[in-house]
DNA sequence: GTTGCCGGGCA
DNA sequence: TGCCCGGCAAC
């Protein structure tokens, strides 16, 4: 998840008082609970009086804020973003980051802290720099106590384009912007990179907070008319890059503009068991459902990375803009039961790849893979499907059986028929066309005394 | 009692 | 995952 770096200082502050300390050649983060008037320890009191330096006197002559200002005018040099979003504490955002980024590896406040990213390329620069990045020895301000970014502040920022904006879209803005400061990598913005869930570069705890919560990240195109979803936010900041700033995919010179244009969208997928979260990237009682008619609508879109990132991120999007990537692999997503005994279900059901509901992206139509088949369970998770399924009519071989269920599945799960096991079957069963005695003849989920297979009613 | 099959244990 | 079975509920 992308959190406002205002927020994540103003939580900081706020429960730690944490003192971060950017030094010559290393980041120092305490505890020291830094409250005004308060004793500090001499380090701390140091940065309060650089902190103080820089917010009283902003005295051209402090090395700290001269830097700063050297530091601010390499920035928007760089990056082209509207200018209301630039202020000094923004600016200075980057080394905060990185002491957020030592914490989090120090400390991992897992349990209390929200969800935590940062931007690929910010973690990765300083991974990768080390100390000598773009924190040049003199950098020596600090933003222990005084840190006062908040997210209203940014929310009120009126001066916005088209596409919504919301608190999350308030992100540090990449480092490699700032690359002629220090010797930065190569790539912070290199896409295989970009291709690495940021979260897990240096902030560990979003993976296992959501594989513990069994949330699911996805990424939200903001744009106008389009509210694709992705998995990964190189996916969507390549998406709004090529498809929306009408920018190379391959543009190394990324802005960070395509931030602002996308939001994080938490996917419970609780209620799923792993073996459908690992086909499905979203659980459709989260996400839209598929609209009843095509519809360009953004708002109805449907999760299309169902696939690994370098698919869902690098589809080529032959339509801009307005035209929804409907049917782009969603539908095997939507469709794709849980079952947990193969015998649990009948014959495999081929789902038509889902053209049939939007007439616009046959070249993007879901592309049958192993995963086209699915089965049914019974005992299928709750799964909230409330979205058009497939027509019986359209789905060959759609048979009572599983008209039925899709009928559990549309409603809240054993609601209707309040009962917890199937309906025993009416038609003959293994056992009583063949007897106890040609046991072997019956099918095997007879044989273990499970849902026959053979004779389905 | 018979039958279907869910849930869970075991290898 | 495949196999098996206890036990429940419908019949």
């Amino acid at each position: 998840m992308i959190l406002p770096l205002s927020r994540l200082c103003y939580y900081f502050q706020r429960h730690y008082k944490a003192t971060i300390k950017v030094g010559p050649n290393d980041l120092t983060f305490s505890y020291s609970q830094k409250l005004e008037g308060g004793s500090l320890s001499p380090e701390a009191a140091d940065d309060q009086r650089v902190v103080e330096v820089k917010r009283v006197s902003r005295d051209p002559d402090t090395r700290s804020v001269s830097l700063l200002e050297q530091k601010r005018k390499v920035v928007s040099s760089s990056i082209d973003v509207p200018h209301a979003r630039r202020s000094e504490e923004e600016v200075d955002m980057d080394k905060v980051t990185a002491a957020m980024v030592l914490t989090s590896l120090s400390t991992s406040p897992l349990v209390r802290s929200p969800p935590v990213k940062v931007s690929e390329g910010l973690s990765g620069s300083w991974k990768d720099n080390g100390s000598a990045g773009p924190f040049t020895p003199s950098s020596n301000s600090s933003s222990g106590g005084y840190w006062s970014w908040s997210a209203p502040s940014d929310q009120s920022n009126p001066s916005t384009p088209s596409p919504p904006l919301s608190a999350d879209s308030f992100k540090p803005f990449r480092v490699p912007s700032l690359g002629g400061v220090g010797p930065g990598p190569a790539g912070p913005e290199d896409p295989s990179l970009d291709e690495q869930d940021g979260s897990s570069l240096l902030f560990d705890e979003p993976i296992p907070r959501k594989r513990k919560n069994s949330m699911k990240v996805m990424f939200k195109c903001l744009w106008k008319n389009c509210g694709k979803v992705l998995s990964t936010a190189a996916g969507i900041q390549r998406h709004i890059r090529t498809i929306h700033l009408g920018r190379n995919y391959d543009s190394d010179c990324s802005d960070g503009e395509e931030d602002f244009y996308y939001t994080e969208i938490k996917l419970n997928t609780d209620s799923v068991a792993d073996g459908l979260s690992s086909l499905s990237p979203a659980s459709p009682s989260v996400l839209s459902p598929p609209p009843p008619l095509p519809s360009p609508l953004p708002s109805l879109n449907q999760p299309s990375d169902s696939h690994r990132p370098q698919q869902g991120s690098d589809v080529k999007e032959p339509h801009a803009g307005g035209t929804t990537p409907l049917s782009r692999s969603a539908p095997s997503a939507l469709y794709l039961i849980h079952t947990d005994h193969a015998y649990q279900a009948t014959a495999p059901v081929s789902i038509p790849s889902s053209s049939s509901n939007s007439n616009g992206s046959a070249s993007t139509s879901f592309t049958p893979t192993n995963s086209s088949s699915f089965s049914i369970s019974w005992q299928s998770p709750p799964v909230t499907f409330t979205g058009n399924t497939v027509s019986p009519s359209k789905s060959q071989g759609f048979g009572e059986q599983r008209s039925q269920t899709i009928a559990v599945l549309s409603s809240p799960p054993r609601a209707t028929t309040a009962l917890s096991r199937k309906v025993r079957g009416e038609g003959k069963k293994c056992r009583k066309v063949y007897g106890m005695e040609n046991r072997d003849m019956w099918c095997t989920a007879c044989r273990w005394k499970k849902a026959c297979q053979r004779f389905t009613d």
